[in-house]
DNA sequence: GCGACAG
DNA sequence: ATCTTGTCGC
């Protein structure tokens, strides 16, 4: 292993005792009403356009916004959060400052404890946020065994150092299964109830949908998909590097 | 040694 | 994540 990727890990080891994963009913537990926030990144170059959906639990769309930041960190596979962090927390303040909303929770694209060292990005966020969030991933990053049923809503645990931190999840009948795990201060349970609770007839559910078409057609200059541009959102900070 | 590897 | 054409199907 590189010395580089001998820092992050240890990171990440540190971080880490940071986050809360609450039990079964404990923790965060959406009501209607809450304000939730979906974010996806989209990249073209050194650019992170970053879109997010802003929504009402069980109500209305409060608004899809994107913006553009500098991406200085690579991509490393399992130090994710340290490229996709910055930028998001960037965003999220953003939202907060100039607009004046914050959200009761985050769902980002990517895993939370479903992690090597049980510090996805999702972790990273909620750490830096003290805002609750979960992870909802296309791939896994650990290995899990055992048959998904077809049916929307089957899973599968996933485990890491024989503890269970996420669930491959069925979103759809018959339909490629998604990869749900807690960031912080929400249970693993409550993750997957929110997330096949959230509209959308497709194996991405409709909040992280728009987040993805809003940061797609931002980095095109596009608006043919609506959004609220709030163009570039100043420099990243680097956090956490005590 | 080789492949796999969130986005 | 991105580079890329057509094509099959609802």
């Amino acid at each position: 292993m590189q010395d580089i990727e001998k820092d992050l890990a240890l990171q990440q080891e540190k971080l880490r005792q940071w986050v809360e994963i609450p039990d079964g009913k404990e923790g965060y537990c959406p009501v209607k009403g809450d304000k939730i926030l979906a974010l996806d990144i989209q990249y073209t170059e050194d650019f992170a356009h970053i879109g997010g959906d802003f929504f009402e639990w069980q109500g209305k769309s409060i608004g899809t916004f994107a913006g553009v930041v500098r991406a200085s960190v690579p991509y490393i596979p399992s130090y994710f959060c340290f490229r996709e962090g910055p930028p998001l927390l960037s965003f999220i303040e953003y939202l907060q400052k100039q607009l004046s909303i914050v959200p009761q929770l985050i769902i980002i694209d990517g895993h939370g404890i479903a992690h090597p060292r049980k510090l996805g990005v999702a972790c990273w966020i909620g750490i830096a946020t003290k805002i609750p969030t979960l992870g909802c991933a296309k791939d896994t990053l650990v290995h899990y065994q055992g048959e998904l049923g077809e049916a929307k809503g089957s899973r599968v645990p996933v485990l890491v150092d024989s503890n269970l931190v996420g669930y491959v999840l069925r979103t759809q009948d018959g339909i490629k299964p998604l990869f749900v795990s807690p960031g912080h201060l929400v249970s693993l349970e409550t993750s997957v109830e929110i997330v096949l609770s959230l509209p959308g007839e497709y194996r991405i559910p409709d909040p992280l949908r728009n987040a993805d078409q809003a940061a797609r057609h931002h980095a095109k200059k596009s608006q043919e998909f609506p959004y609220q541009d709030i163009g570039e959102i100043g420099e990243v900070k680097p956090f956490f590097y005590i």
